[in-house]
DNA sequence: ATTGTTATTGAAAAACATTTTCATTAAGGA
DNA sequence: TCCTTAATGAAAATGTTTTTCAATAACAAT
């Protein structure tokens, strides 16, 4: 039983054709997808899951942080699968490619002097980078 | 003639009441606000604007950053005006107040890591803060 | 000030994304 | 294997954003 499968068996969720397909559609692709692609890879292992379905699962996933949501200027409905502990995305612009970063101490010291600045408390925040893969580096150079 | 109607007519734009509704909607709020919301709030100064005009106008403002999307998990198109060379927003999670924060070396240092532990080129970041606003602290505490 | 050009506007329609509804299906404990 | 009920998918409803196009108004030229 793979990982993300106890998690929904943990929170009393069953795991469904669907709910598999849509796992590994986001597990096999490395870089973020909308709903609607998700779908269409989906129903090649599915072949009937819908497209409410996916929308439902994603949320599902989002919510147990089995999955990212990843904000573009263009789509801000796409979805990266999670990696336990990490929490931030870094996008190739050219290729699409993502992986995880951890935040660390950096993170925290930039949060601290914004409260000290601002007098605003922080709880949540919200950091993305997009730049060039390794391999797109090579290929495109338009910095 | 304001600083931003300097921007926009440099770059061949007319300024029009539409334009100046929404900008003056944009400069009065101190919290992100909606499509529909500005349409509101714009009505009040020009009675006939039209929300596909808001959505032109919001467009337009935000290429030549005077107003900054923000992204939170419920609306991504969300507006605030932005002053100039300020990147990033803090907004507050009660009251919805927002204040801009300078980017400094802490986030340079940050893509700097980032960059050397993943081997990409980071050329652009999202970074948004959540939180609550001085006001709020005292009103609301629910860490 | 007046005129002419053309960017801009707003209403309606189209396109698209997301959510709700509800009868049917199937997961998984008994 | 059966039963309960969570989950599904199709259709419809709801919302949001974009496109289209005729009318309007900014502003440069006069």
């Amino acid at each position: 039983m793979a990982e993300w499968e106890k998690c929904l068996a943990d929170a009393g969720c069953r795991i469904t054709a669907p709910r598999r397909a849509v796992m590994q559609v986001l597990l096999a692709a490395s870089m973020p997808l909308s709903p609607r692609e998700i779908l269409e890879r989906g129903r090649q292992v599915h072949r009937k899951l819908g497209l409410v379905t996916v929308y439902r699962t994603v949320n599902l996933l989002a919510e147990m942080n089995l999955v990212r949501r990843i904000h573009c200027e263009e789509d801000c409905h796409a979805y990266l699968s999670a990696s336990p502990g990490h929490r931030h995305a870094l996008v190739c612009q050219h290729c699409g490619g993502a992986v995880e970063f951890l935040g660390s101490g950096d993170v925290h010291a930039l949060i601290g002097r914004v409260e000290v600045e601002t007098g605003y408390r922080v709880d949540d925040h919200l950091l993305q980078l997009f730049g060039l893969c390794p391999g797109c580096q090579e290929t495109k150079d338009d910095r």
